[in-house]
Parts: C-alpha cells; structure tokens; sequence
DNA sequence: AAAGTTAATTATGAATTCATTATTCAGTCA
DNA sequence: TGACTGAATAATGAATTCATAATTAACTTT
C-alpha cells in the first residue's frame, strides 16, 4: 500500500499552475492571447478564485502578463526575451555543468549514457519529438546532477519560457547536426568529470542554439514578406 | 499636472506581495513563523483574498512555504539554502559584470563611482546601515546597466533571499576589509571596461561574502552552544 | 495525574457574490 | 457612410460566504 499519494495531495492552485504553464509552453494558449478566465474554468472544472491565483504565480514566473482590469494575457515570445534569456540559462547551464561534475553519482551518468544513446537513435531516425524528448532529459538530469535546488528551479522556469520558442522555428539539419556533436563532447566531459570543460561546452552549447533560433526566425520572418 | 501618476495604480494583490516580501526581507516575520492570515487583513485593510494570492506569489519566490490546509510559513533561511544560492547568485553577478561593461552608459559609470565613495565613507566611520544601502545601490545599477530584464529579475530574487541573511550575522572587520577591497577593484575594472575580469571578480566577491556568513554563522552557533 | 478521546473553536481552501471597470453595440448626428 | 455617444453586456478585482480540515479545549478513563 502506498501511503504517500493519498497524503501528497496537491492543493488546487498548484495543479492549476502546473497544467496552465504546460498549456502555455506547449503552445496551447498562444502567445498574445487573452487567457479566458470562465471558460477555463468550466472546461477544468473549478471556480475563479483558485485559478485566478494560479494566473498571479505564472505572472510572476513570466509566462503570463496582467493588465489591471484587462485580465491575463499569454506573454509573447519575442526576438528580444530570448537574447536576454539564454545568456543567463547559458550561465546557468555552465553552473549545472561545473556541479555536476563533482556531485553526480554514476548511476545517474550511467542514465544520461542511455538518454545520449536515445538521443543519437532519434537523431538518424530524424524523430524530432524523440529527440526532444532525450534532449530534455538529458539536460534535466545533468541539472538534478548538480544537487542545488535554487539552481535547479530557476532552470527549470527558464528552460519552460525557451522552450515556447521551440514551436516557432525547426532547427536546420545543420545545427541538428552541430548539436549532436556537442552532446558528444558533453558526454564525454561528464565521464571525465571534467568540471570547467563541461561547464563552458553546456554553456556555449545554449548559445548556439540562441544563434540557430535568431537565424531561424529571421529566415521564418522573410518568408512571411 | 502629472497623468501618469493617476493611471498607473498597481492592483492590491501585487502591492501586496511587495508589502509581504519586504516584510520577510526585512526579518519583520521571521522565519519559520506562521502567516497570519487574519492579523495581516486586518492591519492592512484587505480582504483574504488579495492577500492570498500575494502569499502565493511569494511561495513561488520562496519567501514562504505553504503546506495544504495548515496556510503558510516564512521560509526558514537554512546554511544549506546559502549555500546553494550564492553559487547561482555569483554566476548571475558574474554575467552581470561581463554585460554591464559591454552595455552600460558613461553617466551610469559616474554614478556607480559616487555611490562607490559614499561607501568608502560609511565604511571609514563604521555606519553598517549606510554601507549597506550604498553597496546594494552598487550592486543594483550595475546589474541595471547590464540591460537584461530576466537578468534583472531572477538576481532580485535571489538577492531578496540572501539579504536576509544579514540580520541573522554581522560581518567581521577583516571581512569588511576585504570587501572594500573587492569593490575598489571592482570599481577600476568597470572603468576600464574589463567584462571578463570584472565578472570574474563579481563573482568571486560573492563567494567570498558566502565564506564569511558561513564562518559568521558557525560562529553563532558555538556561542549559543 | 497522565494519556487518550471527543466536542468546540479556529483556520484554511475554494465557491460565490458584489461593485467596478472594460467592451460591445445600437442609435445619433455630421 | 462614418465617426461619436451612451446604454447594455460582459469581464474583472475584491469581499464575502461556505464546507472542511486542523487545532484547541474539555472531558473521560485508567
């Protein structure tokens, strides 16, 4: 018998900012957007005054913005937010890096091996929802590697507004390809446990996907002309 | 006649959160305490739900915990929470630095330079208070001059968190020495526009001020002993 | 008297209600 | 026809109410 579930059982609001913030990354509530308070709340079953709370926190995470008696807008996602964002989740990422070297332990390397391997099957297979998917984990558990808890749950609010931008722009076959080499290199780092060789490949890593995406969005936004 | 003054009126709950956090910040509620919900509507003059949502925000920022149905206490400021905040902390101010040479305007330089001798004044007459508003300025206008909204946002929390940790240990002379040090560095660096070694010293002043209050901390603790 | 049990009280989470502010839309006038 | 006005409608922010869970107090029972 399992006796922790029935226990944690997670209060209204905190489902609520969990879903509403999945609903915004994956591109549900479109950015822009006005988030309608009453039909979510009848689509979810709950009344205003705990998603209403909800909607203050991911203000506050930045996912939405507030406008004084004008309700929740969906945060845009622009050209701008990302530049600022992925030099600091770069740094971040180089942080994790550093850490992980000196606190993970090899089962968890051993896990990150499989997820490369994953990583590498999706990537000839050209399944990019595979390769997403390895990919976030991989990054995931090289974070959790790095045992800080601040650390982590600032990644983790950073990683969710970049990973919006995902939607918007596919990655060339080019940069897929420079990814999978630094991944490469990531992993052989990590095994080495070299800390600051890691740390600046995770970072340089992160803004070379902010290159790719900025060339992907121009190509995106010359298309629209 | 001023116009903006009238229309920009912050909603409650938002007011609110600045309120509570200050309040947390400035060791008012103290950690571990519980929230009283009712005492605060009352002095404030709110009603609970306004000031729930505030509470919510603030958990999200880690100024209080929840727990369901037992409402919210303030966070309790652990050695172990120090010590995986500064690291992030550092990082942040490390990038801070490199940015803050690459972006931030003459007339800003001037004024960090001022605020910098009004520290080194408070310093020489002893006045804790005066040099910590003065250094906290400091740190502030740089990271303002690194011109980088989410940046800016996560190091206010972070800093949030940290400060206060200074009401709970008082900094050693030798420390205090050390850091006035640091900062005249600090300050000829930012002159000279020198983004890697100003960031490298940024962070390295926050490790330091991190050994301090660990050594502050244990120290506490033999005397209580 | 101390531990355990039950009833009264309080606090909490969430729904509902209410006042106010935006928005929509029909009607007016240039 | 098209911009303006104002009433009708809808939404939002905040107070209030309600059901339930936690805490306290009173009361056994040994």
């Amino acid at each position: 018998m399992n006796l922790t579930d029935s226990i944690n059982r997670p209060t209204l609001h905190e489902e609520l900012v969990e879903r509403l913030r999945n609903l915004v990354v994956e591109d549900v509530l479109k950015p822009g957007e006005k988030v309608p308070e009453k039909q979510l709340c009848d689509s979810l079953g709950v009344s205003r005054t705990p998603l209403r709370e909800a909607l203050k926190v991911l203000a506050s995470e930045g996912f939405v913005v507030l406008q004084a008696n004008r309700g929740a807008r969906v945060a845009s996602v622009t050209r701008e937010e990302m530049e600022n964002t992925f030099p600091v989740l770069a740094t971040l990422e180089q942080l994790a890096g550093e850490l992980a070297c000196q606190n993970i332990d090899f089962a968890e390397i051993e896990l990150i091996e499989r997820r490369h391997a994953d990583m590498l099957k999706a990537y000839k297979s050209r399944d990019r929802q595979a390769y997403f998917k390895a990919n976030q984990d991989i990054h995931q558990a090289l974070i959790r590697g790095a045992r800080n808890d601040i650390l982590q749950s600032h990644h983790k609010l950073l990683a969710g507004r970049v990973r919006r931008a995902r939607f918007m722009a596919n990655l060339s076959d080019e940069r897929w390809a420079q990814a999978i080499d630094e991944h490469e290199a990531m992993m052989e780092l990590l095994k080495a446990r070299d800390a600051d060789g890691l740390g600046k490949t995770m970072k340089l890593h992160m803004m070379n996907k902010l290159s790719a995406l900025v060339k992907a969005l121009e190509a995106e936004d010359e298309s629209l002309c």
